[in-house]
RNA sequence: GGGGCUGUGGCGCAAUUGGUUAGCGCACCAGACUGUCGAUCUGGGGGUUGCGAGUUCGAUUCUCGUCAGCCUCGCCA
């Protein structure tokens, strides 16, 4: 191109006074004073001021917001008086001579400014405008920078990056998969990956020995802030070590991205807790430990209570919780009802709770209760005058997964959490099976492949009690990334499908080629695969995934963009042998 | 599939217990202006209040349905 610029519009200073330049950028803001006019022109690398005389140039006078124009001229120290010192290119202006007109714009359906307001999905439609808006661009850029990180401090520790494929075998367990019709063999399909889980443990097989990649992954789910159905992973896997020798590696790396992303120290090895340590002091398997409030168990003195539903649910077999809130009599019957809708979300009857006042506990149950009670609210959960405190009694799960969001609703609605720290930890131990008791069958808690630490029982036996070396990386509360030390011995991973009620010949079917691998030699393996998407949001700190993708889909799955999905021509439908009902055109 | 919130010029918002011509800021168009920096000043254009029914003399306002967006439970690691 011609007039081709020799700076970015971030670039000039005092020290290029003199210079004759050229810029190349989008006209951003026009103030025009009729016998002078100040052109801010734009790039992704700042603002530097044009001026022009309308009646040297007149072109300049034509210009319009958004235009894309090449500024030829010479680079002038401003007057003392009217140095802009909040702006770093602010102490000069570039006097144009010349000025082409590279493109023009239509009127944009929104304004490129920092604090736009527009709705989400405008935005989004016209995500080529809106990503010129610097926060839109800087989480961009954050991703970028994160992805940059990741792959040096791999490559530095001996890791190969290796591709797998996206067209793949689909398989019914998990999340739904995306299927892709095959022309070449009509009536069958591939599956889109939902990770590559099975092609790194093959890639250990082959000796890879440190694999990782940034790797596309879809889940045809329903959508939420932070689940998109096309996200981004960092999937690594390693041979011949243990749990540590993993978690080692990705403190390294998460310490870098803390530091070099936000400047922000964290310190390694990470704290760990357990499932069932997580589980019982914060109710909650992906605890945001940033703010106190922890459970303690009241189930000894709830068993001999007067109150009957405390007595209920130790006899039945359940648990009794309890939660202080610091300051919490405070709160209105409204803002504890609030409180007691969020743990009905969760699966509670309800929320007991009681007031605790200079002239002793009121409110609520308090009438029910006893001394033996109220010590061990005391004692246990540090309640003193001016507290409040809840309660959960049920299933050991429901009571504490119920009082776990009531902890985190408080954590929101009273500002209690720390936003100037992050805590990254590794949640340990997880039980390698859950009971699936609408299927009325055991399913893996992680997935298939994680190996058991104890032996397995015979089949139709509980495995409630067999654990894993089975982890997740949890960042303030949001579960980042989960990964294991897999089977490798092909008949342990044979009784595993044993126990998850899935036959030789079905195993054969589904995943017989990774069987097969298995049989000649696999290595001991573990691995993990992390979220980069939701790293990127937290280091955002944005509250939607949509912010730190490039071209996100909205909640209901549609390319605001693109507008895809769209329907195929019938062609293409007649190309791979498929047709579709026509949808219900009323 | 369930629950909640939202929908008014291009964008962001307002409109009293249901009331007469739906208002404001920004943007847009025209004009003025030699130092602005989200310029300023003057004037102007632009709306089937998401859509459809209903109640009413009268609906942006009330009811029902529907569509769309967001959040969420289920689902999903």
């Amino acid at each position: 191109m011609e007039n081709q610029r020799t700076h970015t519009c971030g670039e000039l200073r005092s020290d290029h006074a003199g210079e004759r330049v050229v810029l190349n950028g989008w006209v951003d803001t026009i103030r025009d004073h009729g016998g002078v006019m100040f052109v801010e022109l734009r790039d992704r690398y700042g603002f530097t001021q044009v001026i022009a005389d309308p009646g040297q140039l007149p072109e300049a006078g034509e210009l319009k917001p958004e235009w894309v124009i090449a500024v030829v001229g010479t680079v002038q120290l401003r007057p003392e008086e009217n140095r802009n010192a909040e702006k770093p290119t602010g102490h000069i202006d570039l006097h144009a001579e010349s000025l082409e007109v590279l493109n023009r714009s239509k009127v944009p359906p929104f304004e490129v400014e920092p604090d736009s307001t527009t709705r989400e999905e405008l935005r989004l439609e016209y995500r080529f405008i809106d990503m010129r808006r610097r926060p839109v661009l800087r989480a961009m850029e954050m991703r970028s920078d994160v992805a940059r990180i990741i792959r040096r401090e791999f490559f530095d520790l001996g890791f190969m990056d290796v591709e797998t494929p996206i067209l793949m075998k689909t398989s019914p367990e998990g999340a739904r998969d995306f299927i892709v019709p095959s022309r070449l063999h009509m009536g069958q399909v591939y599956g889109l990956p939902q990770s590559p889980q099975l092609f790194k443990q093959t890639l250990m097989v082959c000796g890879v020995d440190r694999y990782f990649q940034i790797c596309k992954c879809f889940r045809d789910e329903d959508l939420r802030a932070d689940r998109q159905p096309e996200f981004t992973q960092l999937d690594m896997e390693m041979s011949f070590v243990c749990q540590d020798d993993v978690f080692k590696v990705i403190e390294q790396v998460m310490v870098a991205i803390y530091k070099e992303v936000l400047g922000y120290e964290v310190s390694a090895p990470f704290p760990r807790v357990t499932y069932g340590d997580a589980m019982t002091r914060w109710g909650i398997d992906k605890p945001d430990t940033r703010f106190g409030l922890e459970i303690f168990d009241l189930s000894d003195v709830a068993s001999s209570s007067e109150f009957k539903v405390f007595r209920g649910a130790v006899e039945s077999g359940g648990t009794v919780r309890g939660l202080v809130l610091p300051g919490g009599a405070e709160l209105t019957r409204k803002q504890i009802d609030e409180a007691e809708a969020v743990a009905k979300d969760y699966g509670a009857r309800g929320l007991a709770w009681l007031k605790l006042t200079d002239e002793g506990p009121a409110g609520g149950i308090s009438k029910f209760l006893g001394e033996a009670e109220f010590a061990a609210i005391a004692e246990r959960g540090g309640a003193k005058a001016g507290d409040l405190v809840v309660f959960g009694a049920g299933t050991w799960t429901t009571a504490l997964t119920a009082l776990g969001q009531v902890r985190l609703h408080f954590g929101k609605t009273r500002d209690l959490i720390d936003k100037s720290r992050h805590d990254l930890l590794w949640v340990t131990d997880f039980p390698l099976f859950q009971w699936n008791a609408e299927e009325n069958r055991w399913q893996a808690m992680h997935h298939m492949f994680t190996a058991p630490r104890q032996e397995l029982p015979e089949p139709g036996e509980d495995l409630s009690g067999i654990t894993a070396d089975l982890y997740d990386l949890v960042i303030d509360g949001s579960e980042i990334g989960s990964g294991s030390i897999r089977i490798h011995r092909p008949e342990e991973q044979a009784r595993v499908f044993e126990h998850l009620g899935i036959s030789e010949a079905e195993a054969a079917d589904k995943f017989g080629w990774f069987l097969r691998a298995l049989d000649y030699g696999a290595p001991p393996h573990g691995g993990i695969a992390l979220g980069l998407d939701r790293i990127v949001m937290l280091l955002a700190d944005s509250a939607s995934l949509r912010d730190v993708i490039a071209f996100p889909k909205l909640a209901s799955g549609v390319c605001p963009l693109t507008q895809s999905p769209s329907r195929p021509d019938a062609s293409q439908w007649e190309e791979l042998g498929l047709d579709v009902a026509a949808p219900d055109e009323s």
